[in-house]
DNA sequence: AATAGGGCTTCCATTAACTGGAAGGTCAAG
DNA sequence: CTTGACCTTCCAGTTAATGGAAGCCCTATT
């Protein structure tokens, strides 16, 4: 498929058209437009569309999915202060991964070992905010 | 500290206080009062906002973050709807950290060796959507 | 050729999850 | 006994969508 309407970019990303359109509002996504108006999308655009449903559904915020964007477009991606902003945002995401192991790790516990008890005796709980 | 105010419990847990005031008007977090009004938590309200920050920030919904905090509550936790709900939150933990694991690897290509090269050639932008 | 449908457009209102600010009560320290 | 930090409620504003109405576009049949 070598471009697509909104209907099937949304399909295709995982994204309702509604907030295909939002981000367009918002200036995160730009798709350009047949001469009837309707919206077409390639690749390059479908791309960013699941990265964006990947990235806020992770709890990253639109500004830094903005920034996270913005790294891939930035020609001039050698520069230190592009770096220094990947290796922030990769920060983040060794953190998330350890909460997410974490939250992991609890949820098994809870699925396998406590088996009919009565809480609060169980020490699950206890285990549910600490890294 | 055996109970906190509304400030501590804020700085301890990372959730601004306007925040948990919010929790309380929505029926999550439910701390008992003194008698000149002020909210007091204790180590249990604690865990909870703790979990809540977490779990907010990896992209749970609310209703997400409710259902979460039910399991816990669960008195008769082996019953066998909330080992399926438990389960289902295992997989979608699990998928989250299959989506941070292949942001990390793209951040990572992109802080190491993607360096003065110019776009549309950089293969990363491919890589950032495809789990 | 007209017309029925499904998908597209814009615009405006509403929701979810906070966030900010005003107006005032409480309390420990000086 | 007042000053300042922290607490209270209430109401308004923001962010990130989401829902719905009114109308245009395209294809596919009658």
């Amino acid at each position: 498929m070598e471009v697509m309407t909104i209907g099937e970019v949304s399909a295709a990303s995982g994204l309702p058209a509604k907030t295909i359109r939002y981000y367009e509002d918002i200036g995160l996504i730009l798709p350009p437009r047949r001469d009837n108006g309707y919206r077409y999308y390639r690749a390059q655009e479908l791309h960013k569309l699941r990265f964006l449903h990947r990235a806020r559904s992770l709890g990253f915020t639109i500004d830094e999915c903005r920034q996270l964007l913005s790294l891939y477009e930035d020609e001039s991606r050698a520069s230190s202060d592009v770096k220094a902003l990947a290796r922030q945002h990769l920060k983040e995401v060794e953190v998330k991964i350890l909460e997410l192991e974490s939250m992991k790790s609890t949820l098994k516990t809870l699925i396998n070992s406590c088996r009919g008890d009565h809480r609060p005796d169980c020490p699950i709980i206890d285990d549910l905010a600490s890294v």
